[in-house]
DNA sequence: AGTGCGACCCGAACGC
DNA sequence: TGCGTTCGGGTCGCAC
């Protein structure tokens, strides 16, 4: 599902495809349910004759910066797919819920099967008081995510730790498939309460969130079920997943049979013998 | 305030 | 084969 690494190669990938400067000319609606902030009128009217500038990343959200200080953020959710595609091609009505029509042939497309994500504009930086960017935490990328920050911020907290990396106003971008990865690699339990953690494990985890990230992002994310960053091309990081998706095959580093327990309502892969729960 | 859980949504996977 | 049931996943909002 599109967490942090498959969020920023949408964006790269739409990038490369230059998409920006390019003007809005009209918006075609499918279906209407994203638009969270205004009615499709109000969105036609807000994007016609605007060229996007540049797209940016917040946590797991989309924001595009749009002429004239405007921006429109979106959030995929679980399913949510932009395509930026030629306008001359007959679109697969199945999952299509809007396409923005650019005036160089060109539209960017959102299909969305749950019809989960999320559309919002906002004018000026307002974007950045609205309730859903506001509680965006920094993500583990930004330097000033270090073991020593992820201590402070989690040590309090009576939860599982694998429910707090997954809290976005802890720390933004990780979802259910990297922080298995994650807390694999750091050989921590995913139900552990963070008051158990010692300082060096909190260190762990910040060094291996860079690491899979990074790791992730490199081979363009991770294709698991249907999510795809481009009808062309899936992701390459599925094969390289240690846990995730892989319960009942032996532990990459000790053969252990990999488990698969519900944490919070999310299915949750580990090794029963590399992560050893303290405490409970 | 902090925490847990249902709701949202529906295709896919599973079970009979 | 075909039907019905369950599952999943990010986030919000409600209940405790």
């Amino acid at each position: 599902m599109p967490e942090l690494p498959e969020v920023q190669t949408i964006i790269t990938n739409l990038l490369n495809q230059k998409i920006v400067n390019h003007k809005i000319v009209g918006v075609n609606f499918y279906k209407t349910k994203i638009l969270k902030n205004c009615s499709p009128k109000q969105f036609v009217d807000f994007l016609k004759g605007e060229k996007i500038l540049n797209i940016e990343r917040i946590g797991k959200y989309i924001v595009f910066k749009l002429s004239n200080k405007k921006q429109l953020v979106v959030h995929l959710r679980m399913e949510g797919k932009l395509f930026y595609e030629s306008n001359l091609k007959q679109p697969n009505l199945r999952f299509l819920m809007l396409s923005i029509i650019f005036n160089n042939k060109y539209r960017l497309s959102y299909y969305d099967m749950r019809m989960f994500g999320t559309f919002n504009i906002y004018k000026n930086d307002e974007y950045l008081l609205s309730k859903e960017i506001k509680k965006v935490a920094i993500d583990p990328l930004n330097k000033e995510c270090t073991g020593r920050f992820l201590e402070q911020k989690c040590k309090r907290i009576n939860r599982a730790i694998k429910t707090v990396l997954l809290d976005q106003s802890i720390v933004s971008g990780i979802g259910n498939i990297y922080v298995d990865e994650i807390l694999f690699k750091s050989k921590i339990h995913p139900l552990t309460k963070p008051k158990y953690l010692k300082s060096e494990q909190y260190s762990l985890i910040a060094k291996n969130a860079k690491l899979v990230l990074k790791d992730a992002i490199k081979h363009k994310g991770t294709t698991v079920a249907s999510y795809k960053f481009d009808p062309n091309h899936t992701g390459g990081y599925q094969s390289l997943l240690l846990v995730h998706t892989r319960a009942g095959q032996p532990c990459p580093i000790c053969k252990t049979i990999i488990k698969k327990i519900k944490v919070n309502g999310r299915g949750t892969y580990f090794c029963p013998n590399c992560q050893k729960q303290v405490g409970k």
